[in-house]
Formats: structure tokens, sequence, C-alpha cells
DNA sequence: CGGCGGTACTG
DNA sequence: CAGTAC
DNA sequence: GCCG
């Protein structure tokens, strides 16, 4: 159901360093996403500030909204805006071995706050936001370093803390270290960081210092996780004295000895953990034990833990999100051309051969390719979401845009737009255009007047251009600007107002990407691509919400970034080792997410780990040894003579064979990543051509062109969808390179065609258009009138329009033919 | 709160 | 069915 | 993380 999917799609992510809206679950409608309460307007905010004079250096830090509806704290000057309580309080020091009864925060120990976003309650309807949101941090005392809240995001985590129990201690350490039970280290900071931080030489064993992603995976959790998993380490901290205590023994023995937590937390089987650990408690060190499943053990005798117990391991294992430095982007490389001209094709020479070779993920290298074409024509759900966001974008501020790859896409749409056939569609634009909003709507309903009057205008332009293949192609591959290490703050440069802010979200879409969250990084996407658009600078968390797919979260961010130049969050610059190895473990054939992220923890870095140590399938044994292949792109001449000798061998086995190499091949461009082989023939049945395909691979491998095989269909008469995935060699001293061959119906080989030759951010344009004119385009076809259920299930096939000849179905799509080589969007 | 494309093969 | 690929 |  979907509820479950649900779960076990949740079970994928990661607890992230700064979400500020919890996943929220089903079950824990309690947890109102904080996203929420930041939006709530300010009433009466009186008294607020009423705060006084108490100047004890060591406070808590209060960041809980009062009411329901507080939030948007100021932090004037930077340091510790903190409240200061009404009542002169003493500073916190209890002693170590008591632990201190949760003192109630007097009524008036808050920060000040201000309205900040106007408009911001119109966007999203507020929810209740509950004072205490959980107690999971229960007794806890977090010290955060760097210790103040001027950093917006830092402020946002101890507020979240707070507001899950935990004390958030400010002021200074020597003060306040006795009550210190965690230190909450900004992910930049380094255990010598960290000591000259807080002023002193060493720190003693009981205070656990955690990464300042421990309280929101924590919170996302809602279980006090298990603070020695890698991604909560502090790099550079002395290993305990203590003898390292298995994992089970210490969940076994904290699971029994654990303090009580409120029936909330029970409920959801939180486990906390007694504070002031120390002494009485030396192995228990609070955090360190807390197993998830402490209470798991219970469930397992339950008929359907499975699932539960699967995600409180995923919880424990669950690596940190670190940040990717530097990732390839679809939008930041240079447009191919499409000559068909093949000059010397740009291995880079051995370098970036050997480069692979060394564990490093093939995909690293691609902006130093001079061609660039996707890699993986349909596979890649990054090129498809950059599809998406492109498309439904359109031709806004075309001027601005300095040959991006979203043009051509633009074009297709505005093409589209202005095909007489959709002119009287609904294919709204925009909205006002009063402000500096330069955007349009995703899926605007409107139709209005003046849209197309821009189109006529801008949209003109364009379309001319369409009718020219070549657009996009002088673009000049911006790779350079603004991707320079530039740590300077707002370092416009040429590109763009806004250069630095995309920077940045880039890194943490990339991140995302890597750490299989797949939908974040889709709304990070189109938040870029929204921004992109957007011809001024974005200086404040409320111009950012205006523009489209910007929401709460990513115009808190975009402040951040306009304001200090970077983002707190992101500080780790440093890509760390475990998403080196993440990255070269996705790169494998065969491997996605769930294995890599495995072996990722199980500490594996190499490749040769993994052959030596993990038992593999087929395809991925392939994909291991072949890494360095697989990852190389393959010359468009070298492809042309693969198709050759397939087709060779094709013909001896029936004549009547139509063989026909899709993909980016078919698309013109000089370099692919794979080989796309369609096969079919006039009038003959699927299961005869299934059967020929056999022999053809059959014959190929004699040969010892074909090295191995990836997937195939079943044997059985698979109608359709027949299809082999394997390798191929043309000869011994060339790279292995990953072949298809694709099997199809005579009837269906227009929309094969169209659908295999790509490029993703083509379809993903045809698809639109076509499901804007109550079409759903596929591979098989173009259907009419497909119905579909609640569930989104399909009731009806639909009525299959044209399948065979691309060309009738742009044709009855409305739009003018587009060659292969002009669908390189 | 659910959707974010839709389908097929492997184990 | 989950994981992966296209 | 955003949108309808």
């Amino acid at each position: 159901m979907d509820k479950a999917s649900k779960i076990t799609f949740f079970d994928n992510l990661y607890a992230l360093h700064d979400g500020v809206t919890d996943p929220d679950e089903d079950e824990c409608a309690s947890f109102a996403p904080f996203a929420a309460a930041q939006k709530t307007p300010n009433p009466g905010q009186g008294s607020a500030s009423s705060s006084s004079n108490s100047n004890s250096n060591s406070k808590l830090w209060d960041t809980r909204p009062r009411k329901r509806n507080s939030l948007k704290l100021v932090s004037t000057q930077g340091n510790i805006v903190t409240s200061t309580p009404a009542e002169p309080r003493e500073p916190i020091t209890p002693a170590p071995a008591v632990v201190p009864s949760k003192p109630k925060l007097p009524e008036t120990f808050r920060f000040k706050y201000e309205e900040k976003t106007p408009r911001s309650s119109t966007r999203r309807n507020s929810t209740s936001t509950p004072v205490q949101k959980s107690n999971i941090f229960a007794d806890m005392y977090f010290y955060f370093i760097p210790n103040n809240i001027k950093n917006i995001t830092r402020k946002l985590k101890v507020q979240r803390a707070h507001e899950h129990g935990a004390f958030c201690i400010s002021g200074s350490f020597e003060e306040t270290q006795k009550a210190v039970t965690h230190i909450i280290a900004d992910s930049s900071f380094e255990y010598p960081d960290i000591l000259q931080a807080i002023g002193q030489k060493s720190l003693p064993d009981h205070i656990i210092i955690v990464k300042d992603n421990f309280p929101s995976d924590c919170i996302q959790f809602r279980r006090i996780l298990d603070h020695k998993q890698y991604m909560y380490l502090i790099p550079g901290r002395p290993a305990p004295k203590l003898a390292h205590i298995p994992l089970d023994a210490i969940s076994a023995s904290s699971s029994s000895s654990i303090a009580t937590a409120t029936p909330k937390s029970i409920q959801k089987e939180v486990i906390k953990q007694t504070p002031h650990n120390s002494l009485t408690n030396k192995f228990a060190t609070p955090g360190s034990v807390i197993q998830p499943h402490g209470s798991l053990d219970v469930i397992k005798a339950t008929p359907y833990p499975k699932r539960k117990r699967k995600q409180a391991t995923d919880v424990i294992t669950t690596p940190g999100p670190n940040i990717v430095k530097e990732t390839p982007l679809l939008r930041n490389r240079p447009q191919p051309r499409f000559t068909e001209i093949v000059k010397e094709t740009p291995i880079k020479g051995n370098s970036y051969y050997t480069h692979l070779a060394g564990s490093t993920p093939a995909f690293d290298d691609f902006d130093n390719l001079d061609d660039f074409d996707d890699f993986d024509d349909f596979g890649d759900p990054d090129d498809f979401n950059t599809a998406d966001t492109a498309a439904t974008t359109s031709y806004a501020a075309s001027g601005q845009l300095p040959g991006k790859h979203q043009d051509d896409l633009d074009l297709i749409i505005a093409t589209a737009k202005q095909h007489p056939f959709l002119d009287s569609e609904d294919i709204s634009e925009d909205d006002d255009r009063d402000t500096e909003d330069e955007d349009s709507h995703e899926n605007p309903r409107k139709n209005n007047p003046r849209t197309s009057e821009k189109i006529k205008t801008k949209g003109g332009l364009l379309s001319f251009q369409c009718m020219h293949p070549n657009l996009a192609g002088p673009a000049k591959p911006a790779d350079d600007v603004g991707t320079r290490e530039g740590n300077g703050g707002s370092m416009g440069t040429g590109e763009g107002p806004n250069e630095r802010i995309i920077k940045v979200l880039s890194e943490l879409e990339s991140h995302y990407t890597l750490h299989s969250d797949p939908f974040r990084a889709l709304s990070y996407r189109k938040a870029i691509s929204s921004i992109r658009r957007h011809p001024y600078p974005l200086l404040t968390a409320s111009a950012a919400l205006k523009l489209p797919s910007i929401g709460p979260s990513l115009a808190s961010k975009i402040e951040e970034i306009a304001s200090t130049g970077n983002l707190n969050q992101l500080d780790t610059t440093k890509t760390s080792s475990e998403d080196k190895a993440l990255k070269l473990f996705l790169g494998i054939y065969g491997v996605g997410p769930k294995k890599a992220r495995e072996w990722v923890l199980k500490g594996y870095t190499t490749l040769e780990e993994i052959r030596e140590k993990e038992k593999l399938t087929e395809a991925q044994k392939v994909g291991v040894e072949r890494h360095a292949d697989f990852g190389r792109r393959i010359p468009r001449e070298e492809v042309r003579e693969h198709g050759r000798v397939v087709e060779e061998v094709a013909r001896e086995i029936d004549q009547g064979l139509v063989l026909e190499v899709m993909g980016s091949y078919r698309r013109g461009v000089k370099s692919c990543g794979d080989i796309d082989i369609m096969i079919t023939k006039e009038g003959a049945e699927g299961r005869y051509i299934k059967l020929v395909l056999d022999r053809i691979v059959e014959r190929l491998t004699e040969r010892g062109f074909l090295k191995a095989a990836l997937a195939a269909s079943k044997g059985d008469d698979a109608t359709d969808g027949s299809k082999w995935y394997g390798a191929s060699q043309l000869s011994p001293d060339l790279p292995w390179r990953r072949i298809d061959f694709l099997v199809v119906p005579w009837a269906e080989r227009g929309a094969a065609l169209l659908y295999f030759t790509g490029n993703v951010i083509f379809n993903r344009s045809m698809r639109l258009l076509a499901s804007k004119k109550g079409y759903v385009l596929n591979q098989r076809g173009l259907y009419l009138d497909v119905i579909r259920g609640p569930k989104r299930q399909k009731l009806t096939e639909g009525t299959l329009v044209e399948g065979e000849s691309e060309q009738k179905i742009f044709e009855i799509l409305g739009i003018p033919y587009r060659p292969p080589e002009e669908r390189n969007a």
C-alpha cells in the first residue's frame, strides 16, 4: 500500500542536517513541521523582549516558540541574542552526579522575535505548533559550538533541539561544563577546533561530542541515536580510554536501564538516556548506547515488525549527510555541438582513464569532456528531473540565460505553445509581471491575455530560433564562471546575480542526489532553475519566497547565503571519504543506493574490497570488474562500429530484420554513454523476434563480441519489451561497452524510436505536451483516453493513436518534426 | 497529505 | 517483494 | 523540499 511503500521509501532517507521539517511519517502527526511555525506571523509580541539584566554568562537557550507563533528571532549582532530571563536566574551548574530536574523555564525566557517575512502566512497555512514537540532530549544539556546563533541554521538547530527537550546552553563553557552532556559541533569543526573554541585542553570522556547533524537525526527518527556512528564523529577526537564495547551488549543493557520517557515517547519507542552519566554509568554512556531498537526486540516477535525493524536498523546505520563538493551538474556542462564530424574523440588521454581506475567515480570528469552528453539517456533520474524543471518553466527571461541547457527545452515548449492547435489550450504562463518576479508558474491554469503577447515578444524570438537546430550549440560553457573556488562572499561574476546562491544550492542538490533523496534533490533543482531565471539578486528570504519552487526552507537558506556568503550546513566543504566511496559504489552497474550505502557503512572504500568481501549478483560482478570501462564515453565512431557488427550478424540470421542504433548516437552526439539498438521486423510477431534476438546474442557471444549479459528478457513470449542488456567489445584493446538490444513490435517502432532516442529532457517535454493535449505518450505509442482510477491506476489502456511513425506522433501532437540531432535538449 | 514517470528484470 | 536499470 |  501507499503507506507501506512510503515508509520503506523513507527508510532510505537520511536525517537531514537541518531538515527544517520532519518527514513526518504517518504515525507521528504530533510532530508538526517546524516550518509551519516559522511561517506563522507574530501578532502581539510586545512583552517578548522585556528581558533584562541577568548577565549570567551561561544561560539556556530557549528557542522554543512560546505561543504558537513566535519565531523569527532576531540575532541583532550576531552574538548570542539569547533570551535573558526576566527573573534573574542562576547559572546552571548542576552538580555532576546529580541529575538536574528539569527546570521550568520562565515564561519570559525567550529570544526576541521580530516579524521578518511579511507575506509568509499567506503561502502556507499555519499548523498549530505544539510548544514542545517531543521530549527525546530530555535531561540533555547541549553546548553548541560555535556557541552562538549568529547563523540562522544553527539558530534553527538550537531551536529544534530545545523544542525536543534539550537544554541548550550558551555562555562560557568553563562555567557550564559540569552540566554539559553533549557538545554539538558545527560540522566544520574538528576536535582541536573545538578545544580551542571552548578554551580547554581536553574534554572529559563523559561529554559526548557530536556533529550538529546528530540532533536533527535524532529528531527525525525520534530516538536518541548512537552518537558513535561515524557520521557524528568529530575528526581528531582521541579514542576514549574505555575499551570498545560491543553494541549488542550495550544496547541490551541500556535498554533495560533506560530512564523513563514521556508517554508520547514511550509510545514512539523513544528511549531516553540518563544525563550525567559519567560516574555511575560509565559504560552506558548516554547516547552511545541507546539503540533505537532497544525496544524493538520486543517488537521482534510481532507479526509486522519486519519493516519496523528495518527502519530502525537503517536509522542506526544511516550515514550522515555529508556534502559533496564538486559534482558536475548537467546544466553546467558544455552544450554539445551537433556536428557529425568526429574529430579525435577527446579521451583525455590516459589521465582520464587512470583517473577512473583510481577509484574515482566515472562521473567526476564530465566537465572535462569537451563533448558532453547525458551519461545515461533514460535512466538518470537527474536528467529526468532536470527535464521536468525545464519543461515546466518555459521561456522566462530568455535574455538572461547565456545559453543554459534549458533553452532548448524552453524552445520546445515555446514551440508547442505557438502551435495553432495548442493555442486555444490553457497554456498559461505566469502571473503578473509587476514585480521583479520574472517567473512563470509551473502549472498555471489561467489563460492570461498578456500571455500570448509575451510569447510573441519573447517567445517569438525563441520560436524563431527553434527553427534552427543549433541554437544551444554555441553556448559558452560557462563552467568557469562562478565555479571558481572563490570564497568571496557575493562574487557575482558575469554569470548572473545569484551565482553564489546557485552554486551552494547545487552542492546541496548533488548531496541529496548522492544520498538518494531524489525528491528533495528535485526540489533543489527546481529552485535553482527558478533562481537562475530571476534576474535580480536575491537578498532576503521573503523575496526568495516569492519565486516559484521556493518554499520556507529554501528561502531561509537563500537568505543565509546571501548574507553570509555561504551556508553553514555546507561548511563541511570537504568531501568526506564516505561520500567518495558512496559515489564510487553508485557508479557500479547493478549497484544502487541500498547496496552502496550498505557497503559504505561496512567501511569499504574500494572496488577491491567489494570484489573480495561481498557476494555480488552476476551483473554486479561485471559492474565491478568493468567499472572503469563502463565509465568511459564511447566515441561515436565506435558506436557505429558496434552497430555494424550487430547488424551484420542479424542479417545473417534474417534478412528482414530492421536495426537502428538509437540513443545519443542517433542524435548525432560525438560520444555516447552506451549503445542502444532497436531490432524489429515488419509483420513479425514479437515472439519470433525474440527468438531471433536470442540467436543474435548467441552468435555474437560466440564471436567474442558480446562479453557479458547483464539482463535479458524472460524466455517466454514477452510480447513486447524483449530486451537484452549486456556488454560488448569491439577489439581486445578497447574497453567493454554497455550495449542494449531492444526488440520492438513493428507497430510500436516509431514510439520506441522516439522514446529511446531521447534525450530525456526532450522526452519529458514531449510527454508534457502530450498530456496537455490529453494524450499519453510512452515507449509504446501515443494513446488517447487513458483513464486512470483513483489510485493512479490505469483502468484503460486508452486507444493507441500512433506508434509506428515518429513523424506522425509529432504531427498529432501538433509540433513540427524534429530530427534526432535537434533533440539534444 | 500525497505526488514527484512508468515498466521490466534479478534474486 | 525490494532493488536496480532504462 | 515544493506544490496542488
